[in-house]
DNA sequence: TGGCTGTTTATAAACAGTTAA
DNA sequence: AATTAACTGTTTATAAACAGC
């Protein structure tokens, strides 16, 4: 599977398809996205790597619908040695039928219209790439995505260009990637309405209007995103709130601190771990050492790993280190990612880099029995049980 | 109108009607409710005040489809001088077709069942009120609200008992009342689905079973919610925020500082005013007079008001002194109400009682020119406006 | 396996205030 | 200048995907 260390939650597949206008409801059927995760490895056959027409560091993958994700990395291996370093940075997935090489970078010169907008290209900073729905990104830290639409063959009447297909980002991403495409980091509402319709077409042509509601929407709902009023009060523009900006943009979700290895376990998470008092027990977090992720966890076994159990802390251990990267101040009210001790030789040996932590655990807790949570932070009470 | 100074705006009607199970779906007409703020003072015609049958401090007033909120305040007035000190703190609202006194009474006794519940009553806290959806309570402070239901004349097959209209909170001000309710301030999520269907029973017999989806989500959207687990990790309480819990309870919505007038202006909020530098503003904020509301507003005249400015004003002020009660510290980050300076003898002929702030608004920035905003502090930016 | 709990995202809508037509 | 329509911003409600127990 190969998941991609660090990639942001918010970069994760949104739940369900997406409001359309009206004229494409019928076509509705064929995009419920399921088949995503049927990803089986296979030859490289009918995968083609064309060079973006005006981008040098940007290649369009073609995929068929039949091609498996090993087959797509193992074409793209190809490319990356063919053309050496620095090699393309951007990577832009089709999949479904499309037309001959020629054709699919006509697509992108068509299309790399961002210059009749009043706004857009303003700062001289903007991504210029159109992006489609069944576009993977693939950035130098190796984070995939993919979604293969199921193709249904009674309606050949669809113009399911790629260029029309819902981008696998949520309205939340989209408009970290919009701001941050700007310089000074700040848009106003309309702005970020056509970025988003000059990056995902599938905004301007195929979504109801109800797409725009829910910008708005985000916006406001979401603490990260903050208006700011010029001092004459006469304009609004938004921004993200500079200690929850990661800086994410399309070109660049994250920027890695080492070089991305071979291996399939994340190395460039720093990961380190402490004696709980009382407990064998031990804290395993994510870099820089003094801050840990907001996020507890407990493994239920505390023996020497069989390979079952060892899978099972490596799906963890790759979910956790996907999260959402806010990052806080250790300390008994924000608990962090805990396991057994006695699974310390585990994670080294699955080339986890675990190095002694030196302050804070101290605080901690003892080891809980059981948790839930998705990403939150955990609180415990005081006392014992309360009824 | 005379609307209660510091209600909540979490109390606010919530803005549609809601999710019915399949049962009830045809008669969702006649709910949409629109009649709600017709409210014209009448004679006290059809009005009756009922004992409770199980509450010496409760009373139940049966309102008729076509009584005044004037009325109904009038016959309170009657029956409290008549119950003298400690009069009822209590009173639960029925509206349209009800039967005799008797089966008014009988409606209470034979639905405060709370006791074959698992959790309900442990704290020995609990309301046991029940509480329908056309019901107004009113409180020590004067805290009104009336729904009407329009019955339409053909469905009378409708079994629209106070019992099974939906209450006119939001969800996130249930929850409040429900957590609020136990003396230790915790409930488990069944704990908080009992309460709610307890002292609600729309939920129990008419709420689509997604009201429970609604209450999960409510839960974890807003950071005002806390879960908190039991060192053993084996049960969640649901807490919550001590610094934006304002001890809403069915019972009491808020406890005032000051005996209520009989004025229909707000007196019991503190005003206070200040000069901002290089303009004819005034700041006025609520108490206490080192915080402010997070809320600017700026009227937009500033000559002597006539009687529909005057209006106007009022409005505005009582619509600001209901909002959401979360006051913060002082600073330019968190502008404040604010009205021209010429207006402080008009705040002050209106009964508002206006007093010199002394610090703080040394900071504030200049009167822009317009404002939107509903409620949300306001930010500026420092420098000129920026593209 | 299925139900319960908890976290998110998406969508629609009510409503207030502002600006443009 | 008054009315209206469109745009902007804030909330609440509802459904659903999904994870973990
Ligand atoms: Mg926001
Ligand atoms: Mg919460």
């Amino acid at each position: 599977m190969m998941s991609s260390p660090r990639r942001p939650i918010i970069l994760t597949r949104r739940k369900r398809p997406f409001q359309r206008s009206e004229a494409d409801e019928t076509q509705n059927k064929s995009y419920t996205a399921s088949g995503a995760r049927s990803v089986s490895a296979s030859a490289q056959d009918g995968i083609r790597v064309v060079d973006h027409p005006t981008r040098p560091e940007a290649l369009v993958v073609v995929v068929p619908e039949t091609a498996g994700l090993q087959s797509v990395l193992d074409a793209l291996t190809v490319k990356r040695k063919e053309r050496g370093t620095p090699g393309p940075n951007k990577f832009i997935f089709l999949s479904g039928r499309c037309g001959s090489d020629d054709e699919v970078k006509a697509l992108f010169q068509a299309t790399s219209e961002n210059k009749n907008r009043p706004e857009a290209g303003v700062a001289g900073n903007d991504q210029t790439l159109p992006n489609s729905g069944c576009t993977c990104k693939e950035k130098f830290d190796g984070c995939v995505q993919l979604q293969e639409p199921q193709h249904t063959e009674e309606d050949p009447s669809a113009v399911k260009g790629p260029l029309s297909e819902r981008p696998p980002y949520s309205y939340m991403a989209m408009i970290q990637f919009a701001i941050n495409s700007k310089k000074n980091k700040m848009m106003t509402l309309k702005e970020i309405y056509n970025w988003i319709e000059d990056h995902f077409p599938y905004f301007r042509n195929i979504a109801k209007p109800g797409w725009k509601n829910s910008i708005r929407h985000n916006l406001s709902l979401h603490d990260m995103f903050i208006r700011e009023s010029t001092p004459d009060g006469k304009i609004s523009y938004w921004t993200i709130k500079p200690e929850a900006n990661r800086g994410l943009t399309l070109d660049q979700v994250y920027k890695p601190a080492v070089e991305p290895a071979a291996s399939s376990f994340p190395q460039a998470m720093q990961v380190c771990y402490q004696q709980v008092p009382n407990e064998s027990s031990v804290v395993v977090m994510s870099a820089p050492v003094a801050e840990v992720e907001e996020e507890r966890v407990c493994i239920p076994f505390s023996e020497p790993c069989n390979s079952e159990q060892k899978e099972i802390l490596r799906k963890r251990y790759e979910r956790i280190s996907r999260r959402k990267q806010r990052l806080v101040p250790l300390s008994n009210e924000e608990p962090v990612l805990l396991f057994d001790s006695s699974l310390v030789s585990t994670f080294q040996e699955m080339e986890c880099d675990l190095k002694p932590l030196t302050k804070g655990a101290a605080q901690l807790p003892p080891h809980p029995a059981s948790h839930r949570s998705r990403g939150r932070a955990r609180r415990w009470m005081k006392g014992t049980s309360t009824a």
